[in-house]
RNA sequence: GGGCGCGUAGCUCAGUGGUAGAGCACACCCUUCACACGGGUGGGGUCGCAAGUUCAAUCCUUGCCGCGCCCA
């Protein structure tokens, strides 16, 4: 028997107790080893976050589908962990030595990374305990970290099979600095935004004698960084622009440096922009690097003139006059910087060419520059503007690397939801970039590179591994060791005559230090793993690629294109490594699915998608849904700086989870971003309550918990009916969820418990609580449990367990409907029918202002045998619902009355006396007027012999019986108005 | 400049080649023994604008207007 529920439900009580007793259970993760998987990995928030409305509705989404797969039995793992978010996390720490005027540069780096460990034990995660309140069925019991061990070894093991693959290379090139936080970034970490700067003019003067055909002996070039021509290398023009087509080989002296530098020719100089000439600074902008490199300039050649703060620092043929060294490049804090020395010098000396304009009485008035918007590009951690900067780093070749990915979308292996995305990203993947994956922080995976002295590389997951390779590298006669802090000492040591107990000279020739790369990876370079290093891989195999490049030879610098075809070409095999780790991977590799936002399209899922094919010959998941952004109320993008986000654990206090995933659900519909909107979270609230009610309502007659998963036999049309609703809803659930339609999902089945089982079943069914309609009703309710559970996990599992004693069968690895029964056609007929007459007689006793509750007596002359069955069949829910009684199959006395229809059968209710004549001819008329437009324009579609020929037979159909209908209609209410005079 | 998307009831959003729906809001009625976080009934939309295709367009095509995002 049942247990009674309290009047009132208290969501944040039921949340806690039930979300401990499913995790302290274990069902998250039920032991179903012969069942089908279903995997989705989540994506690992970072470890320095905290729940935020985006990572609400992500694992709403997660969750509904992992419960969803639970229920129909599969063994459904959600993979959960944090990533280690290298620069968030080493800055989260920065920040706090910060505080107490510490600094990262006062410790070693082991010691920098072991505070960063005590933060990530100690305050780190805290998002992980966040999604609890959530309800999320993750696997806690095998939550990751990207740090963890095993995901290191994978980490390690990847690079060194992308390095002997030549899929990874170092290289010297402009990259993306970001000169506050010291380091490179990758493009995509790089944010465009428009800034209001200036355009200055300068006149470059050419070399003594040479003249431009015009006869001016300089030549005019612009910039919006003039500090940048302390480095300029060149001064470029159009190869066809004959302006200057008599200079092109000479030379221009640059003011200030002194510099000269030559005229070079190249189409990236557009003729028809200012002057036609543009001043080439190849170590400092990514155009003029290009330029620089087809004028014949090696990297290593091109000037650089900023150090990593991004202050001027003397360049390689040592020019830049003293006065300018140290200052930052541009005006920083209120004190200038090289960008306003600059302009001033070269007024002084008379090289800047001054912006006139002239108001509205003609007056000119000169200024130093042109003011125009600049697209500049900031770095998305830091904030500052990003210095293109010459150093050496580590690439990926990502255009290799893309070409499966991009294969695989194309041919329909991996499937992206909603479609539209894929165009987006075949944009990106086939226009990609190298992929910088380098970065000078100490949090993260430090690069597995040994130095030599000569500059060899030494790439291996292990220092062991390393030295060997140096050894087969340097011959048996040298002696080979990693050069380390403590051999730094000893150094110093012997400088300061100190004796220390170190045996040999490190100055020794026959001695070779190798020194390790000082930098780690790029988070995402890890993160790129999550879906199968999670899981246990590599566990004992190699990767199906590993040393097919040959043996690992060390040279430097990209990979040949023969070796990069080879790798797009092979067709890896599926490697299934051993053991117990191992079974995790091979069963749940491939995922099932991915769900993330968008925004990390390109982050993240090509990523894992280029990784996944690389390492394990096969897609990580061949399905990919992308959800937009979750808005405020008002559209605007949530941000901390607007002060406009919300906060969804106070959303859960307030109304609680079930409510706010519920809105989730509902609002995802695909391609489009969520806006805010608390009524409608409370409407879900609303809901909850709606159906504690009606599970109380049950309870206090009878109706508990069921005893069969088949629907039970049923011999009344009302339970035939419901158990036909059942079905469908069932049905068009799991069609919503097949498709990934979030929102059809959480409609279906807030319709059917709403508008079908509270509205009509229950009140169909009051007054006659027999067995069957018990046994039903139970199973019906219990249905609607199992249904909402993916969306609603906390209410549904409470009122589960309160409707009978089922400990040791929890509603979350309960079974999805299988209610082996047929839809009852005539029980659904019978029972739109009730409804319908019901509906009717409501809708004119409202017009007529009758007293709702009013039992009135009616006559039905002409009953079809749907009517006359129903009604005799139902005669007390009638009387209950539609307040109709007794009905009589007669013709109705003479007299005033109100005329209703039920489907084909008109009802007449006399109303002598009670009825106000003129409103019900009003209402009658109202109603003709509509059904004779209705008719005519029907009327008229039919005698159009195209529309009957050419249209579809089922429209033609539908139209004809439209036409019957409202024609009957017409005849109906014509007599109807007849009878009343 | 290139790409993608959006514009449907007061608001937030679904939707379909056959004349448009939901939630909330609104109006009226109901202290009916599950629920006022409720029940009943209703009003409200030239589906951004224009042209085209079609027997038929909110839906398909093109152009325009407005808004947003991504890339260069």
């Amino acid at each position: 028997m049942s247990t009674e529920l309290p009047k009132t439900f208290d969501p944040a009580e039921i949340e806690a107790r039930w979300y401990a007793h499913w995790e302290d259970n274990g069902l998250f993760r039920p032991d179903r080893p012969d069942r089908e998987p279903y995997t989705i990995v989540n994506p690992p928030p970072n470890v320095t976050g905290s729940l935020h409305i985006g990572h609400a509705l992500d694992n709403t989404l997660q969750d509904v589908m992992i419960r969803y797969e639970r229920l129909r039995g599969k063994d459904a793992l959600w993979v959960v962990g944090t990533d280690h978010a290298g620069i968030a996390t080493q800055m989260v720490v920065e920040r706090q030595l910060e505080a107490q005027q510490d600094k990262r540069t006062n410790y070693s780096r082991e010691d920098f990374v072991a505070k960063v460990w005590e933060w990530k034990e100690e305050s780190g995660g805290t998002i992980t305990r966040q999604l609890r309140r959530l309800g999320c069925s993750m696997d806690w019991s095998r939550e990751q970290f990207t740090m963890d061990e095993h995901f290191s070894q994978a980490v390690l093991k990847t690079f060194v099979d992308l390095y002997n693959d030549k899929l990874i290379y170092r290289d010297k090139r402009l990259v993306n600095w970001d000169p506050k936080l010291k380091t490179a970034i990758s493009d995509l970490e790089v944010e465009t935004q428009d800034v209001k700067g200036s355009f200055w003019h300068f006149k470059y003067p050419l070399e003594d004698g040479v003249t431009l055909a015009d006869g001016r002996d300089y030549i005019e070039v612009a910039t919006t960084r003039p500090e940048t021509m302390l480095a300029d290398m060149a001064v470029a023009v159009h190869p066809d622009d004959e302006r200057y087509k008599s200079v092109v080989g000479k030379h221009i002296v640059l003011p200030i440096t002194g510099r000269r530098v030559p005229i070079v020719a190249d189409e990236h100089a557009d003729p028809e922009l200012g002057s036609g000439a543009v001043k080439i600074t190849p170590g400092h902008d990514f155009n003029d690097f290009d330029v620089g490199r087809r004028a014949g300039f090696q990297a290593g050649e091109m000037l650089n003139m900023l150090d990593g703060e991004a202050n001027v620092c003397q360049t390689a043929d040592g020019l830049v006059p003293e006065e300018f060294l140290g200052l930052h490049r541009f005006r920083r804090d209120g004190v200038d910087g090289a960008r306003e020395l600059v302009v001033q010098r070269l007024k002084e000396l008379g090289c800047l060419i001054p912006h006139v304009t002239k108001d509205k009485d003609g007056n000119e008035t000169e200024h130093d520059a042109e003011p125009r918007t600049i697209a500049t590009p900031f770095g998305d951690r830091g904030g500052v503007v990003i210095e293109p900067w010459l150093t050496d780093q580590w690439y990926v070749d990502a255009e290799t690397l893309a070409k499966k990915p991009i294969e695989a979308v194309k041919n329909g292996d991996v499937e992206i939801v909603p479609k539209s995305w894929e165009k987006t990203f075949f944009n990106w993947m086939e226009n990609i970039q190298p992929w910088c994956v380098s970065r000078q922080l100490w949090w993260g995976h430090r690069i597995p590179a040994w130095f030599g002295p000569d500059e060899k590389v030494f790439v291996a997951e292990t220092e062991d591994e390393a030295l060997e390779l140096a050894r087969a590298h340097y011959g048996p006669d040298r002696d080979v060791s990693v050069w380390t802090n403590e051999i730094s000492k000893i150094l110093d040591a012997h400088a300061n005559g100190e004796t220390v107990g170190f045996v040999s000279d490190p100055a020794d020739e026959s001695r070779v230090f190798l020194t390790r790369d000082e930098d780690v990876l790029d988070t995402w370079f890890s993160s790129a793993l999550w879906p199968s290093a999670t899981l246990g891989w590599p566990g004992t195999n190699p990767s199906p690629l590993a040393g097919e490049g040959g043996a690992p030879s060390g040279a430097e610098g990209e990979g040949t294109a023969a070796q990069a075809a080879a790798y797009a070409a092979d067709p890896s095999p599926n490697p299934l490594p051993q053991g117990e780790r191992a079974s995790l991977f091979a069963k749940h590799y491939p995922n099932s699915l991915l769900i993330s936002g968008f925004d990390i399209l390109f982050f993240w899922d090509a990523r894992m998608m280029m990784m996944g094919q690389y390492n394990t010959g096969q897609n990580p998941w061949p399905r990919l849904y992308l959800h937009g952004l979750v808005r405020a109320a008002d559209g605007q993008k949530m941000s901390k700086s607007k002060g406009n986000v919300v906060d969804p654990l106070g959303l859960i206090d307030q109304y609680g989870a079930d409510a706010l995933r519920f809105f989730m659900a509902a609002m995802e519909s695909q391609g489009r971003d969520i806006k805010m909107d608390d009524r409608r979270i409370e409407g879900y609230r609303n809901f909850a309550t709606k159906l504690w009610n009606a599970t109380r309502f049950c309870q206090s007659n009878g109706i508990g918990a069921s005893t069969t998963i088949a629907a039970p036999t049923a011999s009344h049309a009302v339970n035939r009916w419901i158990i036909g609703e059942v079905i469908e809803t069932r049905d068009t659930l799991d069609k919503a969820l097949a498709e990934l339609r979030f929102d059809a999902a959480a409609n279906t089945i807030y319709h059917f418990v709403w508008d079908r089982f509270c509205d009509w079943y229950i009140e169909l069914i009051k007054g006659n609580f027999d067995e069957e309609t018990k046994a039903v009703a139970g199973w019906a309710l219990d249905q609607i449990l199992v249904m909402l559970h993916p969306f609603m996990p906390f209410i549904t599992e409470e009122l589960w367990s309160k409707q009978g004693d089922r400990a040791d069968y929890p509603l979350i690895t309960a079974q999805w409907p299988d209610p082996q029964a047929e839809v009852d056609a005539d029980a659904k007929a019978e029972i739109d029918w009730l409804i319908a007459l019901t509906s009717s007689v409501r809708t004119a006793k409202n017009e007529l202002g009758i007293a709702p509750g009013a039992k009135l007596e009616a006559f039905c002359p002409a009953p079809g045998a749907l009517a006359r069955s129903v009604v005799t069949a139902n005669g007390a829910a009638i009387e209950r619902l539609a307040r109709l009684t007794p009905i009589h199959f007669a013709e109705p006395p003479a007299g005033a009355a109100m005329q209703i229809a039920a489907g084909e059968d008109a009802f007449v209710i006399p109303l002598e006396g009670v009825i106000d004549i003129d409103a019900e001819k009003a209402r009658l008329g109202k109603a003709l007027e509509t059904s004779v437009k209705e008719a005519k324009s029907l009327e008229g579609r039919l005698s159009n012999a195209n529309f009957v020929e050419r249209a579809k037979p089922e429209a033609v159909e539908k139209a004809r019986a439209d036409h019957a209908h409202h024609t009957a209609e017409v005849a109906r209410l014509e007599a109807a108005l007849a009878r009343l005079g």
